[in-house]
DNA sequence: AAACAGTAAGTAAGCACTCACTTATTAATT
DNA sequence: AATTAATAAGTGAGTGCTTACTTACTGTTT
């Protein structure tokens, strides 16, 4: 990968999280970048190759997420680093997240963003077992509940990222998987 | 409010909802609603006020949905019909809530949509006032966290609409708010 | 010199929006 | 009631700008 390349890929990412796929032309990117715009096309074919070019970024990232939660050893610390996983995802490259959360509305995109195939699933496989090793009475729903959960703190990220509010609710949200709470 | 205008804004739902807005041309909201390009920006000046014009609608029905949950007396009975609000929203008005969620990311409208001011803070509001009733020991997060659950809810039922992953879901997550839980 | 990395100046298509105009509706005048 | 005047509703062929993409060229490695 080419110092330019790069660059180009970046620019994109931040432009793309910023105004969205359609409303940024190649044009702003190329010149934002410093770079000739024809590079793009040379680089990435079209538009659409730049941004399967970031979406690429994606799996690779989340990839080294899912395997530090799955090296866990406690059913109960997994679970707590799933709920910190959209903090973290958020806090290391928050342009890159957003804009994977913006195209989960896009007809085009649905499903391939943020979930991407095989980790999303691993993740929660884990965290079923982990469920299970608690002692819960119906895991596969309780991970429902988790991935909406984590959904809508995504959410609330984007609108409402300071400090103080993130700290409260994690520590709020962990508190409710408890070893001595409720398994049913 | 002619029968022209109520055409041509029910067809523009449905292709924001679709497409998206930057990539639903005016004229293709014309030939499909069988009207001139041209009326469209007589009635509503240009494109973002069409779009505006959609989002006024927003307001109303939700205020008709808060109001409902609002007259209910039981606490309990508002978080339960609290829970069921996404999943009306959607088999009412699927295209329309759908629209207002991916606006959420965008950042021209962000807040503007789905929590419609005045309408969100009373709920939230009315919400607070229910866990509190209900002896939860903290209220005002117990909302965030049904606030996030709602928009993961959300979510999911744009991924998987069918009828038995929603009763399903629906009765798992109201059991988790019942009168024998754990409060804290 | 051949291949590669990069540029600058295009091109053609698509877009939101305009405008001169027609048709339907309502109000006023005789 | 009929005619006229005035307004509102509706048309559709432009217009100019923006955009993704192309092409012909240039410098730089190997």
């Amino acid at each position: 990968m080419t110092e330019k390349k790069e660059l180009i890929l970046e620019t994109a990412l931040k432009l793309f999280a910023e105004h969205g796929f359609d409303t940024t032309p190649t044009s702003q990117i190329a010149k934002e970048a410093g770079v000739s715009e024809g590079l793009i096309f040379f680089l990435f074919t079209n538009k659409e190759g730049l941004m399967d070019a970031i979406l690429a970024m994606s799996e690779e990232r989340m990839a080294r997420h899912v395997k530090s939660i799955v090296a866990l050893g406690e059913p109960l610390a997994k679970i707590h680093a799933t709920i910190e996983l959209p903090v973290k995802l958020f806090s290391e490259e928050r342009e890159f997240w957003k804009l994977q959360f913006s195209l989960k509305w896009q007809k085009k995109y649905r499903g391939q963003s943020y979930r991407p195939s095989g980790y999303y699933l691993e993740l929660v496989e884990v965290i079923t077992d982990a469920f299970r090793q608690l002692g819960y009475a119906e895991p596969e729903k309780e991970v429902l509940l988790l991935v909406m959960l984590l959904d809508g703190l995504s959410n609330q990220l984007m609108q409402q990222p300071s400090e103080a509010f993130i700290e409260q609710t994690l520590s709020f949200l962990k508190s409710k998987y408890q070893q001595n709470k409720l398994k049913s």
